[in-house]
DNA sequence: GTGGTATTGTTAATTAATTAACATTGGTGT
DNA sequence: ACACCAATGTTAATTAATTAACAATACCAC
């Protein structure tokens, strides 16, 4: 199903608060209801599941569990996938809690670090492996997204090294942007970028 | 200087990569080449360049150093801006590792948490404080933006507390959406959400 | 049952963001 | 000096994303 990125990230986001609903007991949910939990518009939410060909049988909300599962059959694979998080320091740690006690079709079976100290221990809950055994790793394991989470110099060659290994998809974390081949996916976060821009609004508000 | 929010992330990424450059000892640099380092096209570079209104002087590329300064002009504050962190866990931890070294318009010069263990020591290069004395140190230290890395339980609460301390600027990386006033520019992260893109595109092109 | 109300699904309009097109200009080579 | 080239700055066109508008429909109160 072809959808928008933005559209992608949303359903995410929508998944994510209705899990919340059934958390607090809450089985049934309007479009506004959802939209304004989430700081967004009731519209871009109807619209956002006209996409993806949902619809409510009643008009009392959506069924939260129903919606659940049907996000899932969009977003999710049939099959679940492997992850591993490259560099296991407190950036790939706290990426690795992101993972806890979440049951899904994502799992993290593994992470690598250069550090003697971390190798072959559990962190975070999963398997620290060496660096150097990358390859047979995430070739055994059948890895099919990294999130880099290494120091700057280092991402580029570890970049490299993923796809030649199997990787389709790549989180980049840090500052350094990658060049992947077209059919990887590539998605990076720049954190100072993102404080900076905050910075920025902040004094245009304040002037 | 009103502008687009996309075209400040990309100011801040000019800015880094144009410093790249004169670790490298390249004074001058073409549209298309700074475009190439981000992905981009050369079109979009010149573009954010003409709203700053910025112009090279000759034809062999953009002076690397003057458009720092200029980007400077544009998205730094005049006077320094104090920032804090709220939660020192691991991503606290992780995000005051990128403000190490880097001499900028933005000080990290506090971080609170909850931990006795934590408290009135300095972790990762800043200051842990007592969440009990948020309210003063924000006060006497002039804080300005909170990046907020806590549990998602106290998220919505400590969000509240920061405004109330005088905070103008937020950046959320909790998954729990913030409610702030129109007053307070906040930008939020949501990890899971990248993760879950890159899984979604990962499986849409294998299919 | 009937009228009124609230909510949805969808098309159309608007706004934002990106890309294309191109005239302009300084530099280069002959 | 002159023709050409390479790169820029800017306007116009295109594409993407959001928002508005509204007909359709199930429920509720009576």
């Amino acid at each position: 199903m072809k959808l928008p990125g933005k559209t992608v990230e949303r359903l995410s986001e929508y998944r994510r608060t209705l899990m919340g609903c059934l958390g607090e007991k809450k089985n049934f949910i309007f479009s506004h209801d959802l939209a304004a939990r989430l700081h967004i518009t009731a519209v871009q939410v109807r619209r956002d599941l006209m996409l993806i060909g949902y619809s409510s049988v009643q008009r009392k909300g959506y069924d939260v569990k129903e919606l659940i599962e049907k996000i899932g059959t969009v977003i999710d694979s049939d099959d679940s996938m492997n992850v591993a998080i490259i560099g296991i320091g407190n950036l790939g740690r706290a990426v690795a809690g992101y993972f806890k006690g979440k049951r899904s079709k994502l799992n993290l079976v593994a992470s690598f670090d250069t550090d003697p100290q971390k190798i072959n221990k559990v962190i975070s809950g999963v398997k620290c492996y060496p660096h150097n055994d990358m390859e047979k790793i995430m070739k055994d394991l059948n890895i099919r997204i990294a999130i880099i989470t290494v120091p700057p110099d280092y991402a580029k060659d570890i970049a490299e090294e993923a796809v030649r290994f199997g990787v389709k998809g790549i989180l980049n974390f840090t500052t350094i942007p990658l060049n992947v081949p077209s059919w990887v996916f590539l998605e990076e976060y720049d954190m100072i970028t993102s404080i900076e821009k905050v910075a920025f609004f902040v004094k245009e508000n304040m002037i």
